[in-house]
DNA sequence: ACATTAAGTGATT
DNA sequence: AATCACTTAATGT
């Protein structure tokens, strides 16, 4: 896990920072599909994220889901951010897109390295920084977006997050990760697949607009 | 061969 | 764009 720590922070972080990081940090190793932090639980690591993709979602009073946005390797949860300060609930769902190695930092620490580490402090801005616009983003996209563009957007993106073209996913789960429903789905994909965007496959979607 | 799950379609709201 | 009802196609046992 150290390789990877350096691998990817090492001109982010002082090297003091990287061996308290070192010292307290815990590696859990996620497969894909696997819940990361569920809706209500308390928050007590702050995770980083080494390899790998997570998908962020919300629910709603029906225990319907609606994808937030995807976190990338070397991005963190800004959801810790604030829960940690006040020792608050989770208000989403993580969920592994793909295999991930996480490093989690106890949220005691994360705090006193505020204080003590600049390089600490500007990463964790930085991070809330781009987390916000990533929501907005979102906010962007449900708000002004119609449902085909939309799905493509939400098939790019998941392209990117797994680095592969190809999608292997159902027009179900495309469709709870949207929150609409399947039909819909299945027509709007066979609609972009005749404007050459993609190939439509069972279980696979190739997708030609990157 | 049979059951299960994924995807396609027309009609209705 | 959602829902229903139904069909067809692919896949697992």
């Amino acid at each position: 896990m150290n390789k990877k720590l350096h691998e990817r922070y090492d001109y982010i972080f002082e090297p003091e920072l990287l061996k308290a990081i070192e010292m307290v940090a815990v590696a859990r190793h996620i497969s894909k599909g696997e819940t990361v932090i569920d809706i209500g639980q308390p928050i007590t690591k702050m995770p980083l994220l080494l390899t790998g993709a997570i998908k962020v979602l919300r629910e709603d009073a029906q225990g319907d889901e609606l994808l937030v946005y995807f976190l990338e390797k070397g991005d963190s949860c800004a959801m810790t951010f604030s829960c940690c300060l006040g020792n608050k609930k989770s208000e989403i769902r993580a969920v592994a897109e793909t295999d991930s190695e996480l490093l989690m930092i106890p949220v005691e620490k994360m705090q006193e390295w505020m204080g003590r580490f600049h390089t600490w402090r500007n990463f964790v801005l930085d991070s809330y920084h781009i987390r916000m616009m990533e929501l907005l983003e979102t906010v962007d996209t449900l708000a002004f977006m119609k449902m085909d563009e939309r799905l493509l957007k939400y098939l790019q993106d998941k392209a990117k997050v797994n680095q592969d073209d190809t999608v292997h996913t159902t027009h179900r789960d495309i469709a709870t990760d949207m929150h609409t429903s399947r039909v819909v789905v299945s027509r709007l994909l066979k609609k972009l697949e005749g404007e050459g965007k993609l190939i439509v496959q069972r279980n696979r979607l190739k997708i030609l607009e990157l």
